[in-house]
DNA sequence: GAGGTCCGGGG
DNA sequence: GTGTACGGACCTC
């Protein structure tokens, strides 16, 4: 008979030293279904120059299956070459076998986990399906069917199986002085949310102590008997997916720990491998067999697009769900209530913070891409939340197996020495950002590059399959960094077929996205081409990774150093063809001055300029991109910009920062509210003297005392025991304080402290203070500390790029006393003796020309009069243009 | 700015 | 499990 099933997970066992595959899987009725495979045995390459004969016979004394082959070595471009495929029987013993075959020569694919090698060779990828032909089976080694398989084939279906998803959170009591530590204290609560409903219920909370009935609630005798509990929910419900905040690192490890402490059962997976953690050096990954555990954390804390202040679960919950945690007051209220046998609070706490990860993940869909990357890279959903190495790697397996091409060993510690001193030498030249010309500037249009290294390596053929290292009689291209490439009538590159596929697809998925009625098929097709942009992207960072199989310093340099011309080559052509200025230029971007104040104009005159590059860059696409009105730029990646973009045909406005910090955790409120009204002030209207008045209002107000406690308090955690401390530090210092006042807050560790700086004779450090404390006692805060290290510095590199000196800015207030500067006036400077230090435009005043460079004699054309440099909407003199220009 | 170190989330 | 985290912020020189 035949099933269909969607692939979940995959492992092996072994079975009389032989290894039987496993495939864990869902039917489209939601029956899970564990594959078993037996005809599959690990093998991997051996390349050597020495008699192929006598290393056979060698091997074949050694009781193993080996077979003469044909491969392609990947690094250099070459033929193929006469290797040893060495098939054995047990995948643990593969890297015993590896070392020994190692002085027979140099072994590939040696090191590709088993169900890797398996899925690639039957042509499987995570979350696609699978149709099996064989015969259900009866078994106790997996907890859910089993089916023994004769035959496996990959086939096409788009949907997904019913899936399972439940949600896990722990509330555990520290019994002392410290953080809660898994080998002691014991868990009092876990809280599971489940999706679908599991028998009526869409949660439950299950308690370590016997208490009065309420629905929703289990209550349990003891611990064990909590964790037993536990057990068996989850083996009932069967979830495919177990999803929690910060489950990787906190929850999941202490159930294990806890477990092990109380000698209850944990194999909680669907099969009864038992240590369900791997460990590692210095962290240990929870891993279920046959589910899939999802922290919702991990997740949206690497998501490169949406970043966030904090990843807290609080804020998490408040910004991406707009719903609130239950409000508690740290461990030490937790204890509290426990001991007080209070736990309305406790049981409706843990309760929502299990519903808050379940609805993360499920409301925000936060796993639509990662199924995608699976099905696309081939790798197993649990695998696919880790790095771009792996996804790379897995996909290139797939193309590999079907060139004949072997996939070179992971390096090894000598090889990464090697690598990194290889680095230190002759290094890896990233791209090029060019100095810009700092200041505000008016009318800037950003053009760039789309995908520009995915298209440089699919236009150059640039692939470690095609770098020709000797001189060969051959048709090849020569880049701007020496390095030879074959042409693709010759062989086309890996990475260049890899990423016309990649992009091919990406254009089909899109176009089908716009014809896309259903918003629930649009929404797989969107995360389909995010994740197919994902993969694109990072196939440059492959040859320049040091950990990577296929590291060619040579090509990574060879891509970076055709980006560095393209954009050379670019800025240079648009200077010379249009009558406008390349402000600033990073990458693959391109920031052009013009003297067009109409929006729609400018856009037009934008994609002037991007279609006549374009025409002459065969296999590049300058884009336009979108408009600045104002630009101010501080330096290399730190600029702001009064953007606007066409949204159907409508302009969208917003004022943009990049690189320029306005939220940091050691700023307090007043610094991040400063910073956003002087940038504002300065792009919406020009006006860089209102800005310095602002920041002058906000001086007076700190010295003043008016401004609220609540906008100067700086948030600090204490990480570990005070007495761990080396320097002095002033949340450290306000713990000590704390403590000494309050002897029965001890438990201070784990606890962020919110502090202010107040008046006084000693160290600045010893000066923080609890804000209710300064309420009570009613001190003072530090002016000076506050303007000097907190409104000043991140305020002063804005100024100076503006023309206004710190000095300026706080211009007489140090000498004249505050009532003075509030009320007096700066003196009123004539036009033309306005003093400059830098300038956007050179004008007449006559005939209100402006131009972008001063004349050489320094006189209008049309009028011959003296010309006048422009900035920031004041007319002036230059103090020194030779530093701007 | 290069290079080294600490830290995150969780209770 | 054919294994051995990671990226960013911060500090120091």
């Amino acid at each position: 008979m035949n099933i269909q099933l969607q692939i979940l997970d995959c492992d092996y066992t072994l079975l009389n030293g032989k290894p039987i595959i496993r495939i864990f899987g869902k039917t489209m009725k939601g029956e899970t279904v564990c594959v078993f495979y037996d005809k599959f045995r690990p093998y991997f390459y051996l390349h050597t120059t020495e008699d192929l004969d006598s290393i056979m016979f060698e091997l074949e004394k050694n009781d193993l299956n080996v077979e003469i082959v044909d491969r392609i070595i990947p690094i250099g471009y070459q033929e193929p070459v006469k290797m040893i495929k060495i098939t054995g029987k047990d995948p643990s013993k593969t890297p015993e076998l590896r070392a020994f075959v190692k002085k027979f020569g140099q072994p590939y694919e040696a090191d590709v986990l088993f169900k890797y090698r398996f899925m690639v060779d039957l042509n499987l990828r995570g979350m696609e399906w699978i149709d099996v032909k064989g015969n259900f089976r009866k078994t106790t080694t997996v907890k859910c069917k089993a089916f023994e398989a004769e035959e496996i084939k990959p086939i096409e279906i788009l949907e997904n199986a019913p899936l399972k998803y439940l949600s896990v959170d722990i509330e555990c009591l520290p019994l002392e002085d410290r953080v809660a530590t898994p080998d002691k204290d014991p868990i009092i609560m876990i809280s599971l949310a489940f999706s679908p409903e599991h028998r009526g219920m869409k949660d439950v909370v299950l308690v370590s102590r016997l208490n009065k009935k309420e629905s929703g609630v289990i209550n349990c005798s003891n611990e064990k008997e909590l964790l037993e509990q536990f057990y068996k929910i989850v083996n009932e419900f069967d979830p495919d997916f177990v999803i929690g905040y910060n489950i990787n690192n906190f929850d999941f490890p202490y159930l294990i720990k806890r477990m092990e402490v109380l000698k209850t059962k944990r194999d909680f997976g669907r099969s009864e491998k038992n240590p369900f953690t791997h460990k590692m050096p210095q962290k240990e990954i929870p891993y279920l067999s046959g589910r899939i555990v999802v922290d919702a954390y991990d997740i949206i804390k690497r998501d490169p697009w949406v970043k966030f202040k904090r990843y807290n679960l609080g804020t998490i919950a408040k910004e991406m769900l707009g719903e609130e945690k239950v409000q508690m007051g740290g461990p030490a209220e937790i204890g509290e209530l426990w001991t007080k046998n209070n736990l309305e609070k406790l049981i409706s706490y843990a309760r929502k913070d299990a519903e808050l990860a379940l609805k993360l993940v499920i409301q925000k869909r936060l796993l639509d891409k990662f199924f995608q990357l699976a099905k696309i890279s081939g790798l197993l959903l649990q695998d696919s939340f880790g790095g771009q190495t792996q996804r790379i790697e897995c996909m290139l397996l797939h193309v590999f197996r079907d060139k004949k091409i072997v996939m070179p060993l992971k390096s090894d510690a000598a090889e990464l020495r090697k690598r990194n001193e290889e680095r230190e030498g002759y290094g890896l030249k990233g791209a090029l950002v060019l100095e810009p010309r700092t200041g505000l500037h008016n009318s800037v249009l950003v053009l760039d590059y789309k995908s520009l290294y995915p298209s440089l390596i699919k236009t150059y053929n640039i692939c470690p399959t095609t770098l020709l290292t000797d001189n060969k009689n051959i048709e090849y291209i020569e880049t701007p960094f020496k390095t030879k490439f074959v042409t693709k009538n010759i062989r086309e590159g890996i990475l260049p077929l890899l990423l016309r596929k990649l992009i091919d697809t990406r254009v089909k998925v899109k176009n089908q996205m716009k014809i896309e009625s259903d918003p629930e098929k649009k929404r797989v097709l969107n995360a389909k081409q995010l994740a197919l942009k994902d993969l694109s992207n990072s196939m440059y960072g492959f040859t320049g990774y040091i950990r990577s199989r296929l590291y060619v310093l040579d090509i990574a340099n060879t891509i970076t150093s055709y980006g560095r011309e393209t954009i050379t080559k670019t800025k240079k052509m648009i200077e010379e063809n249009f009558p406008v200025e390349v402000l600033y230029s990073d990458t693959d971007s391109v920031f052009i001055k013009t003297n067009i104040n109409d929006l729609d104009e400018l856009k037009s005159y934008g994609q002037k300029i991007s279609e006549f590059v374009t025409k002459q860059n065969p296999g590049l696409e300058l884009q336009f991109e979108k408009i600045y009105k104002t630009f101010l730029i501080l330096s290399k990646k730190r600029y702001a910009g009064w953007s606007f973009e066409t949204d159907n045909g409508k302009w969208k406005d917003n004022v943009e920062m990049k690189g320029i910090e306005t939220v940091r955790r050691d700023w307090c409120t007043l610094t991040s509210d400063i910073m956003m009204e002087v940038i504002n002030t300065i792009l919406k209207e020009g006006d860089v003297k209102k800005a310095a008045k602002q920041v002058r209002e906000v001086i007076i107000k700190l010295s003043k005392g008016v401004v609220p406690l609540e906008k100067l308090s700086i948030v600090k955690g204490i990480t570990k025991p005070l007495e761990d401390y080396d320097g002095i530090q002033p949340h450290v210092e306000l713990a000590k304080k704390i403590i000494k006042r309050d002897p029965t807050r001890k438990n201070i560790v784990g606890e962020r402290l919110e502090f202010v700086i107040v008046k006084g004779n000693q160290l600045l450090s010893k000066r923080a203070e609890d804000p209710t404390f300064v309420k009570e006692k009613g001190l003072e805060i530090d002016p000076q500390y506050y303007i000097e290290n907190q409104i000043l510095p991140p305020l002063e590199r804005i100024f100076d790029v503006c023309g206004v000196s710190s000095s300026e800015l706080m211009e007489g207030m140090r000498q004249q006393s505050l009532m003075e500067i509030f009320n007096g006036q700066k003196p009123k400077i004539s036009p033309e003796e306005t003093v400059l230090n830098a300038f956007e435009s050179v004008v007449c005043k006559n005939c209100s020309f402006s131009f972008r460079r001063p004349t050489l004699n320094g006189l209008c054309p049309t009028c011959n009069l003296p010309l006048y440099f422009s900035y920031a909407g004041s007319i002036g003199k230059i103090i020194d243009p030779s530093i701007k220009l």
